[in-house]
RNA sequence: GCGCCUGUAGCUCAGUGGAUAGAGCGACGGACUCCGGAUCCGUAGGUCGCAGGUUCGACCCCUGUCAGGCGCGCCA
């Protein structure tokens, strides 16, 4: 559809010449309401109706003859008050589908881009906000791999910082651990810390003495010192491969682990803070609650400014933000060393180190970078890439996307489910937010688990012949894809109030629906074979044949045919859109739409039982093809497609 | 106080300035001796928060206003 809008647009300005006086950008191709106004719609004739001061539906009559004889194009006709209509040449489009099927027509636009995305600090379980921002990471890497652009997906770990101090006095001092006690936890280490980590948030904030050892740690972890540093380098590490285990369970995997104590060790900030101050981009402050510091200030908030180095000479969080994405734009001057960290089915996922090392890898400079992070970091974002514009790397800063979206938090009917103690202050509120240091949130884990059961349950007593084996493989994906499409369903900017029976949900505008439906479509290609013979090789032929009978389906079947076929070639520009608005719900959307015409269209033609031949395999034309588009779909959304269900 | 986001059916949410505002869930009523009922079809349900404005045309853009959320740390 991309295709053969460009290539209208273009024949169309050609034979316009002089006579058409707006910008090109002004012809806009939209989609009639209803199939029998026709398939494209023109509406610049009320552009050029207001330039002239005349009657849109004169000027539409005026132009309707430039239409007459485009290719592809049937008919054109001036509808409404001053549509220009066309009709596609139904039979000639559907063919040229078919043959296009696998050669996409978006266009790469940059050199590399880089995604930052997942992010979770080491030091505690994953929960169902990290899924979130994971699922729309990986969709919109999985988009544009297949608009074609040079993809590098990293996963920022910070494992120095004071939420891993947190831990390691949390396991030095309330419970008494050594690195071997450590070691000899061997359930989920991630699930231990969970409750470690809310237990230690507690008791320092009614143990303000307890600071003083916080301060030590830190500095300890900072410079390298044992047991401390050895004991959050440790859980650090293992909660990591706790994560990337989660992750992988979605199919959502990464090129390169960026670490925290790499920047540090690599003196990452030291350059950029050099960078930064040979620009003037900052300045000590002399005066106010911020003397003695290095801040930044905003272009548009001249009264504010911010930390960047804070009095005692230590690094914000911030600072080391800018550094790293400096890095990414490969600006820094600088580089990390890299070793494998995890090794399997045939990929390697990197992670950074300070000892060099020889590899035959090199990440970072992008031209284009996208970090996904929820809304409430739109501040420090911003700030970020004022560390850029400062340098004068405007060009850069442009290309910093702040993919933002808004958390998931919790209905009061979860947080009775998790049997979590609502305070006084928080019970009035509709919703509470996902919280690491309180311990309140859904693990990912712990949803993931309850998909597979609940899915398993349903596989059981519907496939119940399959190997024990099979229905959990079944299970498993089914789990993925109702999680995956909850995720993407929403709005980026939609607060999501978490609610078990609307994840759970295997029904209606769910993972599951779309699931069952391709599995559908490959059931009837497996029963046509098994049952009629048509096979891979039949199918092949089919499709070749040039001659196809359009005209031997009933009027109402010609209608629901274009109607589906019409949609699903709208593909491509769903992606495109996808991507440009960074909303993927639209690419949700777009398949559920998809199965749910595609699963009236088989409900109301067979084409198993078709004793007409012509209309049977125009039917199976047309099943082959959504088919194909949805499958499509299903993977860049991350949905797995099952046997059975 | 300032900034950003949100307000659409009972609930949860879609909705490129374009033609009659749509889904799912829930409710109610149905579906072929059947290519699998995780499906399909139908019914009910709307002053698109409110008030102005721009426009040939506004759920969409602008202004104001009300309500809710989130930011505005020498935390990350």
């Amino acid at each position: 559809m991309v295709r053969l809008k460009t290539r209208l647009k273009k024949e169309l300005l050609s034979r316009l010449g002089d006579a058409f006086p707006l910008p090109v950008s002004e012809i806009e191709v939209a989609y009639p309401p209803q199939q029998s106004l026709g398939d494209l719609s023109f509406t610049f004739p009320f552009k050029l109706a207001k330039l002239r001061q005349t009657n849109p539906r004169q000027v539409a009559q005026e132009f309707l003859p430039y239409f007459s004889g485009l290719g592809g194009v049937e008919r054109a006709e001036v509808a409404g008050p001053g549509y220009i209509n066309l009709y596609l040449d139904r039979k000639a489009f559907f063919r040229q589908q078919l043959e296009s099927l696998d050669t996409p027509s978006l266009q790469p636009e940059e050199e590399k881009i880089i995604i930052e995305h997942t992010n979770i600090n080491p030091n505690k379980a994953a929960h169902i906000g990290h899924l979130r921002n994971a699922c729309l990471g990986d969709t919109l890497g999985r988009c544009l791999k297949y608009k074609g652009e040079q993809v590098e997906i990293q996963n920022y770990i910070d494992d120095t910082g004071v939420q891993v101090v947190d831990v390691v006095f949390g396991l030095m001092e309330l419970e008494k651990k050594t690195l071997t006690d450590l070691e000899n936890i061997k359930d989920k280490l991630d699930y231990y810390f969970w409750d470690l980590y809310a237990r230690t948030s507690a008791y320092l904030a009614s143990h303000p003495e307890a600071e003083v050892r916080k301060a030590e740690i830190l500095k300890k972890i900072e410079h390298g010192q044992d047991p401390e540093a050895a004991l959050g380098f440790a859980i650090s590490r293992r909660i990591l491969r706790a994560h990337l285990q989660t992750m992988k369970r979605i199919d959502v995997t990464y090129d390169l682990l960026p670490c925290e104590s790499s920047i540090l060790g690599l003196k990452f900030w030291e350059k950029a803070f050099a960078l930064l101050k040979d620009r003037g981009a900052i300045s000590v402050a002399d005066k106010g609650p911020n003397a003695g510091c290095w801040v930044m200030r905003l272009e548009e908030e001249e009264d504010k400014e911010k930390v960047i180095v804070r009095s005692d000479g230590t690094v914000t969080y911030v600072g080391k933000d800018i550094a790293y994405q400096l890095w990414k734009f490969g600006l820094l001057g600088k580089d990390f060393f890299y070793q494998p960290f995890i090794e399997e089915d045939g990929r390697t996922i990197w992670i950074t180190t300070t000892s060099p090392k020889k590899v035959p890898v090199s990440f970072g400079r992008a031209t284009k970078v996208y970090n996904v992070i929820d809304s409430r970091q739109a501040y420090l974002q911003k700030i970020v890439v004022q560390g850029l514009k400062s340098l004068d790397y405007f060009e850069q800063a442009a290309k910093s996307i702040h993919f933002s979206y808004e958390m998931v938090a919790l209905s009061p009917k979860s947080l009775k489910e998790l049997a979590y103690e609502v305070s006084d202050e928080e019970k009035d509120k509709s919703f509470l937010e996902v919280s690491g240091r309180k311990g309140l949130g859904v693990k990912a884990d712990d949803l993931l688990d309850r998909l597979e059961e609940k899915a398993l349950a349903e596989v059981e007593t519907r496939n119940p012949d399959l190997p024990a084996e099979a229905k959990l493989a079944i299970a498993r994906q089914i789990a993925c894809g109702a999680l995956r499409y909850f995720m993407l369903k929403f709005a980026r900017n939609s607060l999501i109030v978490f609610d078990f029976e609307e994840a759970l949900n295997f029904e209606g505008e769910t993972g599951p629906y779309l699931q069952y439906s391709a599995v559908r479509l490959n059931s009837i290609f497996r029963k046509l074979e098994d049952k009629a013979g048509f096979g891979p090789r039949e199918l092949e032929f089919l499709l070749s044949e040039k001659n196809m009978l359009l005209e031997a389906l009933p009027e109402a079947e010609k209608r629901d045919f274009w109607d589906l076929v019409f949609y699903a070639s709208q593909f491509e520009e769903s992606v495109l859109h996808s991507i440009l608005s960074l909303e993927f719900s639209h690419l949700a959307k777009f398949a559920f739409n998809l199965c749910q015409k595609m699963n009236a269209y088989y409900h109301l033609y067979s084409i198993l039982g078709e004793e007409n031949r012509d209309r049977k395999e125009m039917r199976i034309r047309t099943i082959f093809y959504v088919r194909e588009i949805l499958k499509k779909t299903l993977f860049l959304m991350g949905i797995p497609l099952p046997e059975k269900m």
